[in-house]
DNA sequence: TAAAAATACTCCATAGGTATTTTAT
DNA sequence: ATAAAATACCTATGGAGTATTTTTA
């Protein structure tokens, strides 16, 4: 099971449709069928009810979705906290950089 | 990003050393190294420091971390949810069976 | 000099695409 | 009859392995 597959997951579940979520994900509706299937098989469960044309959450699906979202949202939020991270010290360098300018900047003053 | 690259990332900061996180997964060595420097690649920011022997994380990769396992327990407990929902259904129909059966029983011994 | 990681390279599995069939309204 | 999902098939990409070259302690 890999990210992929909660992604392919998440899109069937919220569009109720292989087609349409095959679009959002500018993908091949096959292969959507194709994740799913392998991610069922993985799981031992069937997410969907395909006996109608509107696709539809099994029970086992609804308790699949609500960790499944929670899994992506945090593997977003790892990225963003690194990022985050970078960023504050990048600004502290132009900040020491920027006081020690300041402070040439002056020296050359006392200097004439 | 995949749940492949958080695997292989917690487990090289668990062990400190691609090595040994190569031989906890069953994969080669220059596999995880190339993970991590996919992930690193992805996010923008190195993940770890390897200015000595001893890998270790950086900052960021500390930041990264916290995130990164939720991911992987969030994917977990979806799959732990979606066959406990299976399991309870299956139990019902035991229990269905087991009165049907019982009721059987008893209408054969009215039968005589 | 001896470990561990990085790099180079090769190969094969499989993810994803196209074409087609099946199913449900 | 039509629209959507499943299936079959094929191809190309990239994930994983082996061999080798850096690195660092």
């Amino acid at each position: 099971m890999e990210l992929r597959h909660l992604r392919a997951f998440l899109t069937v579940a919220q569009e109720q449709s292989f087609t349409k979520a095959a679009d959002k994900l500018f993908t091949a509706q096959p292969s959507l069928s194709q994740q799913i299937k392998d991610l069922e098989q993985e799981v031992g469960v069937m997410l969907f009810d395909r006996s109608s044309r509107q696709i539809k959450l099994t029970d086992e699906g609804q308790a699949f979705l609500i960790h499944a979202e929670q899994a992506l949202e945090s593997a977003k939020l790892a990225v963003a906290a690194a990022r985050q991270v970078a960023q504050q010290k990048n600004n502290q360098i132009h900040l020491i950089m920027f006081d020690l300018g300041t402070d040439l900047l002056f020296a050359a003053e006392m200097a004439g």
